[in-house]
DNA sequence: TTGAAAGCGCTAACAA
DNA sequence: TTGTTAGCGCTTTCAA
């Protein structure tokens, strides 16, 4: 594990004869330091390939200009799409993030944030497991004096004292669920997302029942299947709902993950959408247009989530004592594609 | 940006009457330390809510167990699970995984490895991006005595003194194209990753070229359109194509987005797949069976290549004396689906 | 089994 | 403008 000592503040200050406070100031263009002595030692560090050691910086300004971030999974657009923002915005901003990723589970969450405390990380941004449901380790984070938001999933219900960049899924669901019962749809199915200590979950399953409200449709309970957010859940929920006969003609997709499952069971059952059944989904990617036929989504500005769940958690950074919450809710657009268009539609009450 | 300091070693040994050193070993579990004793550290940092400073622990250490990853996109599907997959082996091996991504960007990939340097991680594995053609930046982090690998992207020509953990691309792109001659077509094209230096670009060319060799068929350089390893390239290069004039019958996509690219061109394009071009592309991604036609893929092995290069890179850290080289190659297998399927060849040539 | 001493490489006061 | 002093919180000898 040894390995040769890497060249330091000290050897720099003997080889110009000044001190090592002179050099480190300088490095770091402290305005003290004289443009000649500043040009010498960043000539010298260079020659000697000076890399200056973070630890040994880190541990004694007692901050560390690292970002933490927790998501439950990588290999879905949604955050692979958000953590690009996270990255560029916190790089911009001389940020490092350091990424870990829960896998949806509530233990392996735990053990990361507390990892990160110990990296001594100066703000953490997470999105939490859907199994997530004690908060008490938000709690002792903020015991220890690191601030934390919240990024488009909390705890349900909200946490007092901590800040939050949520998407605004209840209009975002009901909006396409409205937009489904103009084209003519009344027989409305919800997939995914059910757990209730999670805020997207039930937050979009209400914009669901709003939006029926609204319309004087009944809610079905057999039509609403709750589960999980990935693929498996949408596949799994899709088949129960067939299993159980009576069918809905619409349903509407907690996530975009959910949505693939679907598409899946639709396939094997020798279904077709939207003559079957039709669809939205929340959340969308970069190739549901490629889908067949392309998926209708609520699209959630990955890229901007980013960009201010960074600014928040830094502004929080900055101002430890005006610690006032910040509620940000972003809104949605729906996009709109060949399913639940008015197009199919049209076709089908032409062929009714 | 001050905070109330944290609880320390120091805080538990007066607590205890002991020293430093006793708690530091107990904490560690130590052999040194006496049950009783131990059990009593253990008790004490509970109470007190001590987390231990990884800053400190690592500077004085003179070891990080951080492991330094750099990839050149995240939001594609390749990545995102390789990357689960490094996460979760350096988790359990007791490494922390610092990521970075350089979006493609030589330049940004030159500061995330200084940072990385910086930060003193114990090693380093690194995709590199689609424009690194410098390799001198990879020599001075040998120089700076921290073992780097490179995984499934590499300099080419590849450069000596660096392990690799590597797919076998020219083997996966022969077998599918072989598979697409024996389908019985004669007309075939390239389309992205054309970059000279990168090796996965130049080793799928070669095993496409190789193909033909063996069936004596000739390479039209006119089909064969280079390119990076993105969507747009894809749609770019097919739209070249078909600008062009006189088409193949059918192409191999470099990459799984490349493919995607040219999925959206056909479809604006009003082109159908397969009857008017036939595809098969390098790599698989989770919803490959749901596009219209379901793409046949050469799928490689993500989780694999995740676990192998941690593997990889944590015993060259453990064993920096026999710095000999490693390198892996690891094989794929030809996912068959809709695409490039002896059924739909045999549809055209009945109607032909 | 325990602890004293020395330092990892850097920065933040404060003096000069 | 430069330098001195005093840590940051921990680990690694090495002696007791």
């Amino acid at each position: 594990m040894k390995r040769k000592s890497h060249v330091t503040l000290e050897d720099i200050a003997k080889k110009l004869k000044v001190s090592e406070v002179t050099v480190s100031k300088a490095l770091r263009g402290h305005s003290d330091i004289s443009d000649e002595t500043a040009k010498k030692v960043h000539q010298i560090a260079k020659e000697l390939g000076y890399s200056p050691n973070y630890l040994a910086r880190n541990l004694s300004a007692r901050r560390s200009n690292m970002l933490g971030v927790v998501v439950p999974k990588l290999a879905h657009f949604f955050f692979g799409s958000m953590l690009e923002a996270v990255y560029k915005t916190a790089f911009e901003n001389n940020y490092e993030t350091i990424l870990t990723v829960s896998q949806e589970n509530a233990e392996l969450e735990r053990k990361h944030l507390e990892t990160l405390i110990s990296m001594r990380v100066d703000g953490i941004i997470i999105s939490i497991s859907q199994e997530t449901n004690d908060t008490a380790i938000f709690q002792w984070v903020k015991k220890m004096g690191v601030p934390l938001i919240f990024v488009d999933r909390r705890p349900e219900p909200s946490l007092p004292g901590f800040s939050t960049v949520l998407i605004d899924d209840e209009a975002g669901a009901r909006n396409a669920v409205e937009h489904a019962i103009k084209i003519g749809y009344k027989k409305m199915g919800f997939i995914g997302g059910g757990s209730s200590w999670l805020n997207i979950g039930k937050n979009r399953l209400m914009g669901f029942t709003n939006a029926l409200k609204n319309h004087d449709i009944p809610v079905r309970k057999e039509w609403i299947v709750p589960g999980g957010f990935a693929t498996k859940d949408g596949f799994e929920g899709f088949m129960r709902l067939h299993t159980d006969g009576n069918m809905p003609e619409f349903v509407f997709a907690a996530t975009y993950p959910v949505a693939l499952g679907i598409y899946q069971a639709v396939k094997e059952l020798g279904m077709k959408i939207p003559d079957d059944i039709d669809i939205i989904c929340f959340g969308d990617s970069d190739l549901s247009h490629l889908l067949s036929p392309s998926l209708s989504c609520v699209n959630q500005p990955t890229h901007e989530i980013g960009t201010v769940a960074v600014q928040t958690i830094l502004d929080l950074i900055k101002n430890p004592d005006k610690q006032k919450e910040h509620h940000l809710i972003i809104p949605t657009t729906l996009i709109l594609r060949e399913t639940c268009s008015g197009f199919s539609r049209l076709k089908k009450t032409g062929a009714a």
